[in-house]
DNA sequence: GTCTATAAGGAGATAGAC
DNA sequence: GTCTATCTCCTTATAGAC
């Protein structure tokens, strides 16, 4: 609701100092818990052991550490998990590696994961476009990579766009419910949605 | 509609004036737009052409607004929709009529269920504790639909625990991208939904 | 790099007149 | 039922000493 009254500089500092990927961690993990509105900088300077100021030492805003938390990991998502789907072997099986791995991933970096599709919308236009810019280029490469599937017969899904917007309704809904002291671990909870999304949703047939 | 006079304890007031359902709506609206925290009663008060006082006379706060919003409508599915599960016609029939209405009433009410869902956080424990009990009852029953289901032979999954909350992110994901103005109609995509649920994902086979 | 102290303003909520 | 005026607390962010 309080809205920043000066340093509106339209391009982010990113001092990027010594000390600023633990204090994003802990400003994440925060976000995650609360949401990003409800958590000031008294309570990530508190986690911290360090006093507002020194925070604004190392970031010029809030604002500025949630661009920071959400380039960073949606980057790091298209950076790591696309390059899966190249190379010789089947392509049910490139997709099932993607899928496994996103979730995986995705389960590791929730509080950055989380935070960045959350509070995507609290962010000034033009930084949104930005992250949007990743999002996009992740989503349809992996919708060009079923797309082909279809072409060529291996996978048997009507509409491959809708299919895809399916997967990732599937594969990103997991977060919401999936408790680590439960009956599977994630790693198996990600083999599980890979048959479910390549073999149920896709129809790919062996 | 019927709900208890104001009271002494710290237990909600209720009043449900008249005008009460048409200000939810506008603070449904906005809580979907910006995010609960994110907008201020001030806000509220202006969308409706009232003053903040005029406003705190048919709510004793702001948390309640949000209650009685999140209790309605997660209520409204429990009543609405689950008895769509019963009758005489085929199962499959059934679950694909609860997951078109689902999808459906979803995005006709999606200021009120996003921010169910989204800011469910927020509430006290106390009343959060409410609205659980009716999410994880239309959860539960679902759940309990398709494992009969399995049992007797119409769907083929694997753990139809986990298929269910795999069902549930699916159609839960969809308000996240769907736009009115494209290619398909919400009836449409629903079709489309209940086809990969009913028969790609649970496996039915006529 | 880190601190204390403080500015400027928005938040939820209420009192009391009409 | 609705208003104006106001209270108190919390927010983001900065100034300037060390």
């Amino acid at each position: 609701m309080t809205q920043p009254r000066a340093s509106q500089t339209n391009a982010p500092r990113f001092k990027d100092t010594s000390r600023s990927p633990e204090l994003l961690a802990i400003a994440a993990k925060l976000f995650y818990e609360r949401g990003y509105s409800n958590v000031g900088m008294r309570l990530i300077a508190e986690g911290a052991g360090i006093s507002v100021a020194t925070l604004y030492y190392h970031f010029a805003s809030k604002a500025e550490m949630l661009l920071q938390i959400t380039l960073g990991v949606t980057k790091e998502f298209v950076d790591t998990l696309l390059p899966l789907l190249e190379g010789d072997t089947a392509m049910d099986e490139r997709l099932s590696r993607l899928v496994c791995s996103h979730i995986e991933r995705r389960w590791e970096r929730r509080y950055w994961v989380s935070t960045a599709l959350r509070e995507l919308r609290q962010l000034d236009p033009e930084w949104r476009a930005q992250v949007d810019g990743y999002l996009r280029h992740y989503f349809h490469t992996v919708q060009a990579f079923i797309e082909r599937g279809v072409a060529e017969g291996i996978f048997s899904v009507n509409n491959p766009h809708v299919a895809t917007l399916a997967l990732f309704d599937m594969i990103h809904g997991i977060n919401d419910w999936f408790q680590p002291e439960g009956a599977l671990s994630i790693t198996e909870m990600a083999a599980l949605y890979a048959e479910y999304s390549v073999h149920n949703l896709l129809g790919f047939r062996a």
